[in-house]
DNA sequence: GTCTATACTTTGATAGAC
DNA sequence: GTCTATCAAAGTATAGAC
């Protein structure tokens, strides 16, 4: 019984692994051990190793995050956008369960090798979500605080509701947030 | 020539590259390399190794934070010690070019060997800033919502700032941040 | 594409001389 | 207390059979 993979199918289960175990933590042995696929495949999927792994999770995620994030942001209308960003980061992060690999990247060296992608993910989500708050009536000094405390905020969510293990915070702090942005749209 | 030290000397040294390289990435070697105490003496201070090491770097920084931080919230004049907070905040982590340690180890599976010392801390903060909140006037609610969107925001700040490289971001998220709870115990 | 075997490096840890 | 030497285990990576 082998199982015959495509490099779309391997990245979600990377990210899952590099997501708990961080990058460092994340060894091929425990890439063998949960997925079951061998080192032969993973090279051949990856020839440049864990690091091109690493790379290509990151890729995939920013991918999601464009798609189902930013460009409604950016295009649809602004309050419905925001008003799904909240359901949609939720979702995805499994009320809390889930931590931002993006985020967890940055915190130590790591960041080093993918500086580019990381800067540009959370650019890029504070520019989207500056766009929809200016479209939903906030001056641009206002908006731009508002994006940053937004996009901080998810992140400091995640580490909180990690650390004390409860999930109930995140989707709290998410709450306290969306009820600041729709104050602040009136 | 060679250095003497006490275990007092190397916690500290220790803290710097844990926060830097994470648990999984700090390697015994690169304790060596970057301080120059070799293994002997590692294992003379730290029987138990690394674990002991990151041990001793948690309660080190616990700590600093129940005396400079914790102990103020609770007992000293709530306004005073809320705005002490933020200036002593800024200051250890210096403009968010540091990291929360407690925070990075609660993101992967580092948490798992600490989760008691990494939920007390978090715990511990929100509580001695409910505590200040509601001699503030706050009502409990509003105080709990708020603390924990404070000690929350201080961590989605030191990932974004890190993130972007910018410790402006990080500086600006604490006075947001500030302002908040100005704005709230009137 | 996947597997097994293997090369080579680095890891955490220990022992013993000084 | 610190040093050097050394260990077994685990790390990344490669080669070649199938």
């Amino acid at each position: 019984m082998k199982t015959v993979y495509e490099r779309a199918d391997i990245v979600p289960l990377l990210a899952e692994i590099f997501r708990e175990l961080g990058y460092e933590g994340t060894s091929l042995s425990r890439i063998t051990e949960r997925t079951g696929i061998g080192k032969g495949s993973l090279y051949h999927f990856f020839p440049g190793g864990k690091e091109e792994m690493a790379g290509a999770v990151l890729a995939d995620v920013d991918a999601w995050f464009e798609h189902a994030i930013y460009q409604p942001l950016r295009k649809d209308d602004a309050r419905e956008a925001i008003a799904a960003m909240w359901t949609n980061v939720n979702d995805y992060f499994r009320s809390g369960r889930r931590i931002c690999l993006v985020g967890a990247f940055a915190l130590d060296e790591t960041r080093e090798r993918f500086s580019a992608e990381i800067g540009d993910y959370f650019i890029r989500w504070i520019d989207a979500l500056l766009s929809a708050l200016m479209r939903a009536g906030c001056s641009e000094g206002e908006a731009q605080t508002l994006a940053e405390e937004g996009v901080a905020g998810i992140q400091g969510a995640l580490v909180l509701s990690r650390a004390l293990d409860d999930r109930v915070v995140f989707t709290r702090s998410l709450d306290t947030l969306a009820k600041r942005f729709d104050s602040v749209m009136r």
